[in-house]
DNA sequence: CCAAAAGTGTTTGCTTTACACCCATGT
DNA sequence: ACATGGGTGTAAAGCAAACACTTTTGG
């Protein structure tokens, strides 16, 4: 039987699309290359497949070793296989998307290394590869995704209020939404509950707090917003 | 700079989901393995992805060289990746799913390779490899897609009967629909239009035959069925 | 008491659902 | 004329959009 791993065939890696929520804006982690292709240009971190490893153990390598990210929400999305993506030689990439809760950014926001910096969707560099379209790509997903999953949680903390979901749905999708009208869809797909807790120390009326309710929902829904 | 091919990299591989509509069924193509593993056993039609092509191209090759069909729609849809998906080493697979018109599917019915043939989806044998998985979220694709990309309309004939239409929506989605209802709904999104012509010599009244409108459409729609 | 932002409910209009009748053909 | 399946319209219900007032805090 042969080794096929001895084929020529293509080489294998995966690139990330590593989404955070911060300052009111949704943001993706961007490594500055030290090397050429694209020295000192912006890139979406990445990294060949080990023969050893899955594509999900690949990533977690990455978030893990790279920018210090350990158990957050991960997804395949999409493999690009333009030939010429890597001007090094023929490359295909399975890219994935992360989602980093606002918890995990801070803990973490001092141990990343300095050539890793978040950039907001609405301001980002040319990037190396084709690293644009898969970050669209990435943007295009979770628009979608955003919708009929309860996935934007991966991105707040365990605890958040309605004004700051809302505040989450609005940039993701590009567009205002009636306070009254969100509030009232979002608890009728019913995946949040109530904490009892209010956010205080504003300058104005206190705000509830909410938190996913991760057991007794539909793991599907859908959200016409 | 380094040849990244000479890496060891999981090996890259394609499989197909071929899907075909007929006798008012939805089918897949199946191919029955020669060699082993899964010697006399059904799978998915794949191949190997070459260091000179792309993986649509490589759908494209198997389309062509294996089954006999030519320009029909693709799309990717998963890269699988368990580590032991395949019993003689790793391999990655990237899966597409292909859809054949009835106009071609007659075409080339008698050209099929004897070790091929369709399956009605209701009907699938056991699938060597992860295949069964895999036409499981092919499944699941089409189903989703349907009702926001004209896609369908890749299955039948260029000219088909409303009746016609609806059959294979309730096929592909798994559950009968109100004929009123249906044919209001997909008037309303705009991207099919009467030929003028009847499809005569049945038993009763003639249907109206309907085209898929390619030019001036919106290409992406929601349909509530 | 004023400004700022959070919480709540109601009315209006549209979309979806459910459903019944007429029409064209072959036998 | 009758059986079969195709074409059309309408009334009722459910859902989404628009919108105004009250509440709670800090200054």
């Amino acid at each position: 039987m042969p080794a096929f791993h001895t084929y020529k065939n293509p080489a294998l890696a995966t690139d990330l699309v590593v989404f955070g929520y911060q300052d009111k804006a949704l943001s993706v982690l961007l490594l500055n290359r030290k090397e050429a292709p694209f020295k000192n240009g912006w890139t979406l971190p990445g990294a060949f497949v080990g023969l050893e490893e899955t594509l999900a153990e690949a990533c977690r390598r990455i978030l893990d070793t790279k920018l210090g990210l350990r158990s957050i929400y991960l997804e395949q999305l999409y493999t690009f296989d333009t030939p010429n993506r890597d001007p090094r030689g023929r490359v295909i990439s399975v890219a994935h998307f992360a989602l980093v809760s606002q918890g995990k950014l801070t803990a973490v926001a001092g141990k990343m290394a300095n050539d890793v910096r978040w950039f907001p969707v609405t301001d980002i560099p040319v990037l190396g590869f084709d690293h644009r379209q898969i970050l669209s790509a990435a943007q295009e997903r979770l628009r979608a995704k955003i919708l009929y999953q309860p996935v934007g949680f991966e991105l707040l903390d365990e605890n958040f209020t309605m004004p700051e979901l809302q505040d989450l749905y609005e940039c993701i999708l590009g567009h205002s939404i009636d306070r009254r009208n969100f509030r009232r869809k979002i608890l009728d797909a019913g995946f949040v509950e109530l904490t009892g807790e209010k956010k205080e120390g504003l300058q104005n009326r206190p705000a509830d707090y909410y938190n996913f309710n991760k057991k007794l929902l539909p793991q599907h829904f859908h959200l016409n917003l």
